[in-house]
DNA sequence: GCGACCTACTGTATCGGTAAAGATCTGTAC
DNA sequence: GTACAGATCTTTACCGATACAGTAGGTCGC
C-alpha cells in the first residue's frame, strides 16, 4: 500500500492538507466536527501520526537531546552515579516534551569510518559529560551552534557548567580522616587520562578530589602515599589497592576515588587479613548504593547526582530559550561527608 | 549571519548542489580536486555538514533506534543490569552507526499532554525492553510500522524476542538449595505490577524465575514461603524481607528475585542477628556488581546482559534488513548458577 | 571513424511536513 | 447598512537535503 501522509487524508476527506496538519497538531485551528472526521479517515488509512522527520526539517526542532561521553559508554554505566545520573536527565527532559540520545566518540568505539555521532545525529542540544576536554566530539557540537551545558566537566567559557563541590567534599573526607587521629594516610586516585596540549589531564572530579584530599592533609602536616588506578580492566584496582596495603609503612586510613575504588578496596584489605575499620578506615566517594550494600557500611562523601540531571536540564533548557549571550551560568553543589561503619580512630 | 547550506557552499564554488551533496557524502562521485576546493569552501563558510534532520527526510532514514522501557527511567536503571544491558546496546549500535534514543511512557513520567514519545520521536527502529505488556506504547511503535525487538519481555507474534532462561537459572538455584538440603525455603519475588485484560501480570523475568523455583522446589516436595516486593520505594524490600525472616517458622533459606533484593535481605538478617550462610542461605539472581560487592559474596545466577544487548541490536539489524517477513526469531539466552559464599548446607 | 562506455557533473522531482498570510463566511456592534 | 472581529479553512512558500535520470566530454577497441 502507498505511505499514508497528511495529502492522501486530506484528499481522502477533501480538505487542504494544512487543515489535516492542523488536526493533529493545532487542534483549536478548525472545527471540532471536521477534526473528529479527518482523525476518524486517519485512523482508516492507518495514518499513525506526523512524520517526526518531516516535522522535524519544517519546524526546526528535533525534539531530543544529546548526551555526549567520550568513553565507551560500556565503561561509563559500570558507575552507578553515571546511570543515575543518566536516568535523572532523562526524566527531567521527558518533563520537557524531549527524548534523549546517547552520543558516544565515534572512533574510540569502532563507529564506522566517517561517522561522527557528534556531528551526525540530529538534536536540539547537548549535554557533555565528563569527557577529555580535547574531545573533538565537543567541537562538533559548538561548531554546529547547539546549545551546550557541561556536566562534571571543565567549565568552558561560553557553556553553562553544572559542578559538584569535590573539593569540599574530599576536604571533608581528608579532614575526617585527620580528626581520628590517622597520619599514615593512603590515597586511591582515578589513573590521568587524558592529554590536553601534550599535557597529562585530569577531568574535573579527579582534579578536584584530589586537590581537596591534599589540603586537608597538607593543613594536618600529613605527605600521603598517592596511588592511582583505572576504571578498566577490572583488575587494575585490586592491583593498585594491593600495591598500597602490602607494604611496611601501611597506611592506617585510605582515601579512594569511589565508591567502587573503595568496595574493592575493602576486599583487598579483607583478603590482607585486616579487618576495617580497626586496622583500617577506608572513606569511598558518592554514595552510591554500593556503599550501603558494602559491609562494613562505607563512610563516603554524598553527591545529589539526580539533582545534577536536573539542574544540567533546566540550564539547557534556559540556553534554549534565549537568543542573545547572557551571562554563562555556573552551578556548583553540595557534597557533604556521610560517616558509617567503614572509619574509625587511628590505633597507634 | 544567513544559514549555510549546500546551496550557499554551490553558488559559493560555482558547481550545482547536488555536487557539494556529493562531496559530503559520496566522494567517489567527483574528482579529489574539486572535493577539496568544495570542502574548503564549506570550511571558509562555517559549515557543519548535511543537516542530520533534513538528512534524514531526504534519506528516509534517521539514524537512531529507540529503547522503550515503561517504567519512568529513574526506576529502570536503579538496577545495575538494565544499565548494563542499556550499554552494551549502545555499543553495539554505535557500531552499526546508528545512535540510541531512550524512549519512556508518556503519560506516567509527567511528560507533556499529548506528548507520546513511541509515536513522536524520529527513529529507524526500537527495542522493546521489559515493558508492561499492555503498554499502549509499544501499540504506536507497532502502528508505525518500526522494526521491532523485545528482549526480557514476552515475545510477540510480530517481533524477534530475545531472553534469557530465567526459568533454568531459577530451576538450579532452587536445586542448589534442595541439594543442600534445605527444607524451609523462602522466597522472595517481585510484586506483580502490570495487568492485562484485567488479570494480573508479571514480566517475563518475573514469571520465569517463579516458574523454575517452583518446578525444582516442587520436585524435591517443598512448599516455599512466597513473599512478593517492588524495586521502589526503597524500604518495600527491607519491610517484605523482615516479614520473611522475622517468624517462628524462619525459612533455612530464601530465593530472591535480584541480587538487590538478595543484598537487602542479608542486610535485614545480620541485622536480627542471624549469621549467613549459616544460619540462612540466600541466593540471588543475576550476578551483578553487586553480588561480589556484598559480603559473603552472593550465590547467585549468572546471566550474560551483554549479550543481551549485542543480540538484540543483531536481531533488529536482521529485520530492518529484510523486506519480506521470514521467520520471526526466538533467542533463549543461558542462565548459569553461581555459587558463592551465602549459600551453606541446611543446619537441621 | 563510430558506437560503447566511462567519468564527472547537473536538473528535476521529491521527502512529509509547518509557518504565515490570505480568503470566506458569520455574527455583531453601532 | 457597514464595518470589524473571529472562526475556519486554503494558498503559497519554504525546511535542507537526497535519488535518479540525464548530459557533455573524453577514451577505447577494432
Amino acid at each position: 500500500m502507498a505511505k499514508v501522509t497528511l495529502q492522501s487524508i486530506a484528499d481522502r476527506v477533501g480538505v487542504s492538507r494544512m487543515t489535516v496538519s492542523n488536526a493533529f497538531s493545532r487542534p483549536d485551528q478548525l472545527s471540532a466536527e471536521l477534526r473528529e472526521r479527518i482523525l476518524a479517515a486517519a485512523d482508516e488509512l492507518g495514518y499513525v501520526g506526523p512524520d517526526p522527520a518531516a516535522r522535524a526539517l519544517a519546524r526546526g526542532k528535533v525534539g531530543s537531546i544529546g548526551l555526549l561521553l567520550t568513553d565507551e559508554l560500556s565503561q561509563a554505566f559500570q558507575d552507578h552515579v553515571a546511570t543515575e545520573f543518566l536516568s535523572s536527565v532523562a526524566d527531567a527532559l521527558t518533563r520537557e516534551g524531549l527524548a534523549l540520545t546517547l552520543l558516544t566518540s565515534g572512533d574510540a568505539t569502532g563507529a564506522p569510518a566517517g561517522y561522527v555521532p557528534a556531528r551526525d545525529v540530529a538534536m536540539d542540544g547537548a549535554i557533555v559529560y565528563i569527557c577529555d576536554p580535547a574531545s573533538p566530539e565537543i567541537g562538533w557540537l559548538e561548531r554546529r551552534g547547539l546549545p551546550l551545558v557541561s556536566v562534571d566537566h571543565d567549565p568552558s567559557p561560553n557553556a553553562p557548567s553544572i559542578n559538584v563541590d569535590d573539593r569540599g567534599g574530599a576536604r571533608a573526607a581528608a579532614q575526617h580522616l585527620v580528626d581520628l587521629g590517622h597520619r599514615r594516610v593512603g590515597i586511591l586516585a582515578l589513573e590521568t587520562q587524558y592529554q590536553v596540549d601534550g599535557q597529562p589531564s585530569w577531568n574535573w572530579p579527579a582534579r578536584e578530589r584530589m586537590a581537596g584530599w591534599m589540603e586537608a592533609l597538607g593543613a594536618a602536616g600529613i605527605e600521603p602515599v598517592v596511588k592511582a588506578a583505572r576504571w578498566r580492566p577490572s583488575g587494575a584496582v585490586v592491583t593498585t589497592a594491593r600495591e598500597l596495603l602490602d607494604r611496611p609503612d601501611r597506611p592506617s586510613a585510605v582515601l579512594c576515588f569511589s565508591d567502587a575504588f573503595a568496595v574493592e578496596t575493602m576486599q583487598v584489605a579483607q583478603s590482607l587479613g585486616l579487618r576495617v575499620p580497626e586496622d583500617l578506615s577506608i572513606v569511598g566517594f558518592d554514595d552510591s548504593p554500593l556503599a550501603v550494600a558494602a559491609s562494613p557500611q562505607l563512610t563516603t562523601v554524598h553527591q545529589e547526582v539526580s539533582s545534577k540531571g536536573k539542574e544540567a536540564v533546566r540550564a539547557l533548557m534556559s540556553v534554549m530559550a534565549t537568543t542573545e549571550p547572557g551571562p554563562v551560568e555556573r552551578v556548583l553543589l553540595p557534597a557533604s561527608l556521610v560517616v558509617r561503619e567503614s572509619t574509625a580512630p587511628a590505633r597507634d
